[in-house]
DNA sequence: CGCTTTGTTGAAAT
DNA sequence: TATTTCAACAAAGC
């Protein structure tokens, strides 16, 4: 599942076998058109078409390819993987798009769900208009999450899992974070203490970076390139350690239900909500 | 079969 | 009116 250190390591990997190309055209299977937001096959083909790519970036959990003129945003959502080269019978099952390249190569967007996303902007607004701040840029402080935070009395994991205030996390860093920060993931964020947004962010920005140093996460389906993962999830601490003794106490990791999502908690490390009324 | 997964959307509730 | 919660949805694997 890609988060932000999974996006950031495909984008790494991409950056240099993608730069200075010149795109030719995109294809798109009949049946595969929701991949495109937006924007029919056609429209897009001739959109690209002679454009190079001038950089390859990310914004949130969005890849970004800045062309000439434009943008070319793709969401890998759950299973989204953007391989090089040309692709065996077995390999391109599941390809909802192929990007070609006017040197005859080509990248194939292959998305087992089918929930990834292509998107073609002119220019980045409307991506900065529904995303929030970068968690490792130097404007993600305490002070920005307690301004944010403090008087909001939803609970603190979905507000960390929402793309509006702060970009790129996930259900699994979620899990980390909070874990890591000694904070109830059910928590109303307007009881949390100016020490826990320090915490929050100083953890933060500690788990995602060591994250990208390990390339990411491969918890079930990531890979970038061929068949590289991630070494990250041999550094997990609570996320998929259900039964298992928290690392900091020895108390049984329990995995709940919050809104909706699978959430792994130490009860001893993360106190409840109600024990602090 | 039912549950899981992400992020968006729109409706309903507060 | 704004914020928050909820369910639906997209699709396929186990």
């Amino acid at each position: 599942m890609p988060e932000l250190p999974e996006v950031e390591t495909v984008v790494r990997y991409l950056r240099p076998l993608l730069i200075e190309k010149k795109l030719h055209s995109v294809t798109v299977p009949t049946h595969y058109q929701n991949a495109l937001h937006g924007i029919s096959a056609e429209h897009l083909s001739r959109a690209i078409t002679n454009q190079r790519i001038a950089d390859v970036k990310r914004r949130g959990k969005f890849i970004v390819l800045e062309l000439d003129t434009a943008f070319l945003c793709i969401h890998l959502r759950m299973t989204g993987r953007l391989l090089l080269g040309t692709l065996g019978a077995e390999q391109a099952k599941h390809v909802t798009a192929t990007f070609n390249f006017c040197d005859g190569t080509s990248m194939h967007f292959k998305d087992v769900r089918k929930f990834g996303r292509i998107y073609h902007y002119t220019d980045l607004k409307p991506l900065d208009r529904k995303l929030g701040v970068e968690p490792l840029s130097s404007s993600f402080t305490a002070a920005q999450c307690a301004a944010f935070f403090g008087n909001r009395s939803r609970m603190i994991k979905p507000l960390l899992l929402d793309q509006a205030f702060v970009v790129g996390i996930g259900n699994i860093y979620a899990d980390e974070i909070l874990w890591a920060s000694q904070i109830h993931p059910a928590r109303k964020a307007s009881t949390l203490m100016e020490q826990d947004f320090k915490n929050i962010t100083k953890h933060t920005k500690k788990i995602l970076r060591a994250s990208i140093q390990k390339n990411g996460t491969t918890f079930q389906s990531f890979y970038y390139g061929e068949e590289a993962s991630g070494a990250f999830v041999d550094f997990l601490q609570v996320f998929g350690k259900t039964n298992s003794p928290c690392l900091r106490c020895g108390t049984i990791i329990e995995k709940i239900k919050l809104a909706q999502r699978g959430t792994h908690i130490c009860r001893q490390c993360q106190p409840p909500p109600d024990s602090y009324c």
